[in-house]
RNA sequence: GGCCCCGUCGUCUAGCGGCCUAGGACGCCGCCCUCUCAAGGCGGUAGCGCCGGUUCGAAUCCGGUCGGGGCUACCA
């Protein structure tokens, strides 16, 4: 394989460039995300190279550290900085950018227009119907307030060569003379990101559906320059539950926020990865090997996307129980002692005690679907008084509940070993003695010591947390039962 | 409004003219296991938008229709 495409580029075969060019104006987006793992794979696949540059040209928009959270998440999901072209700044070709608006100028390719939009918008009547043409053949001169319009061929088609679409096939007469440089005679994206990608050879662009609409115009911006276009693929977008795009205002869309909430970056890729298309045979979690060898770019499904977060979770679920041992006790630290991003735990750091933490990790590991769920499994064992529930509180202490609190009290007190099996063996038969089942007698208990109805194993737990520590909370909860 | 894209269970998908009585996964429901909750095991629910055509045969090909979405800036 490796052979064939070195041999294909000897014979003047074209090396696979493609490249992902976010704008930093604001979270990085799982969509762009989804995106940059398709250019990457595609990259690989054809021995080809992955460029990233970073389209900051909004200055009103960028901000420098949504950059930095581009390049930090696209490093979680394993496009690793240093592994790739770049990153490139856009801002840093503004003079590549004006000179090809001069030139398309210069060849009568385009040409200035002093119209405002009110003006345009009035003579097109109450729906817009795009561009007239208004200042086509006045030869107007560069000047303040006028914008260069790219001059647009007034019949003929533009096929658009797209791997996932077929050939979208657009009549030049409906493509207006759109705006390449603005008053100020800065060049507009549309622009400027043709103008990036034939300076960086790109040879084939993979980017989400939305810009489709553009692609003609940009082709022929290509064509105008002189250079053959580049093979496109449009994938399709990522919608919400109402099939509407993602959008960072009003959806969860950014990578960081699921992050911080503790998804595994391995369950993430793997599951934007499926959103439109699936591995061979019944399987849907595979390793990132398989994926990066069985993905066709081709074979993407042309449909939109729902972003199920619910499938997302019970990925991640699958992933974190996958983990070794060792390996879930460090993934889980971030959450247990707090980091910039992420949302410090409830209790003292100091309290916090990584043997006791080790100890019931296992328990842990098959009872949490995100990471930050660690917390209130655990917190128990670290806050000096369990973080009560009010509703377990209530459901769980109902009459008898005294008296058995009592009664565990008075035969914890006096167990000669204490672990989880005589725990158990003690409270199964101080239940029994009032006709309990281990599962009502153990609710009480459980409310007394750790806060909530639900969680982690009870005998466990209390073998962890120590006899004096359970026996002055089954004392806490027995006088608050009293007192009321 | 105009242009363009899309249409298999609720959701993500498998399917490339007979292997489909449409498969898997998530979700949901039930059962088992069980100290709670999970995990795990077993079972169930649910779909080819519609109408025509082509064909011996269509989820698969064609046309239309309906529905959804995207774009329609001197934003990117």
């Amino acid at each position: 394989m490796a052979d064939r495409r070195a041999a294909n580029r000897r014979l003047g075969g074209v090396t696979v460039r493609v490249r992902f060019a976010p704008s930093p104006t604001g979270m990085f987006h799982v969509g762009g995300a989804r995106s940059a793992l398709q250019n990457w794979i595609y990259a690989k696949q054809q021995g080809g190279t992955f460029v990233l540059r970073v389209e900051d040209t909004d200055a009103a928009r960028n901000r420098p550290e949504w950059t930095e959270g581009i390049l930090a998440a696209l490093d979680w999901i394993g496009i690793t900085r240093g592994s790739y072209e770049g990153p490139y700044f856009q801002s840093a070709n503004a003079g590549e950018h004006r000179a090809a608006a001069a030139k398309l100028h210069a060849a009568g390719r385009a040409y200035y227009c002093d119209c405002t939009r009110e003006a345009v918008q009035a003579r097109s009547g109450s729906q817009y119907q795009g561009y007239d043409g208004h200042c086509r053949d006045r030869g107007l001169t560069p000047g303040p307030g006028r914008a260069l319009r790219f001059r647009t061929p007034d019949e003929g088609q533009t096929v658009v060569v797209d791997l996932i679409r077929g050939e979208p096939t657009f009549d030049n007469r409906l493509i207006e003379d759109f705006v390449i440089a603005r008053g100020d005679g800065s060049p507009v994206f549309l622009l400027a990101n043709v103008v990036d990608d034939v300076t960086m050879s790109i040879t084939h662009v993979i980017r989400a559906e939305e810009h489709l609409p553009n692609t003609p115009k940009q082709q022929l911006l290509w064509a105008a320059l002189g250079v053959k276009p580049p093979v496109w693929a449009h994938v399709p977008v990522v919608v919400n539950e109402k099939r509407q795009k993602l959008s960072k205002r009003r959806d969860k869309v950014a990578l960081e926020a699921y992050r911080d909430e503790g998804y595994l970056a391995d369950a993430m890729r793997n599951y934007l990865m499926l959103l439109g298309w699936a591995p061979s045979g019944d399987r849907e979690i595979v390793p990132w090997s398989v994926v990066e060898a069985e993905f066709r770019l081709a074979e993407v499904n042309p449909s939109p996307a729902f972003f199920d977060e619910k499938k997302l979770r019970a990925f991640n679920g699958e992933y974190i129980r996958a983990l070794p041992a060792p390996e879930f006790v460090a993934a889980c630290q971030p959450w247990l002692t707090g980091t910039a991003t992420v949302e410090p735990p409830p209790w003292r750091p100091a309290d916090f005690d990584a043997a006791v933490f080790q100890a019931v990790a296992p328990l842990v590991q098959t009872r949490i679907a995100v990471l930050s769920e660690v917390v209130p499994n655990v917190d128990f064992l670290f806050l000096p008084e369990p973080a009560t529930d009010e509703a377990a509180w209530a459901k769980a202490m109902k009459e008898g509940a005294a008296d058995l609190l009592a009664a565990a009290e008075e035969a914890y007190a006096a167990l000669r070993s204490w672990d989880a099996e005589a725990l158990k063996g003690a409270l199964e038969e101080v239940g029994t003695q009032r006709g309990l089942k281990l599962g009502k007698a153990q609710a009480p208990v459980r409310v007394a010591v750790t806060g909530r109805t639900v969680g982690l194993p009870l005998f466990e737990s209390m073998e962890v947390l120590g006899r004096e520590r359970t026996l002055a909370r089954l004392r806490t909860a027995r006088s608050r039962l009293a007192g009321a």
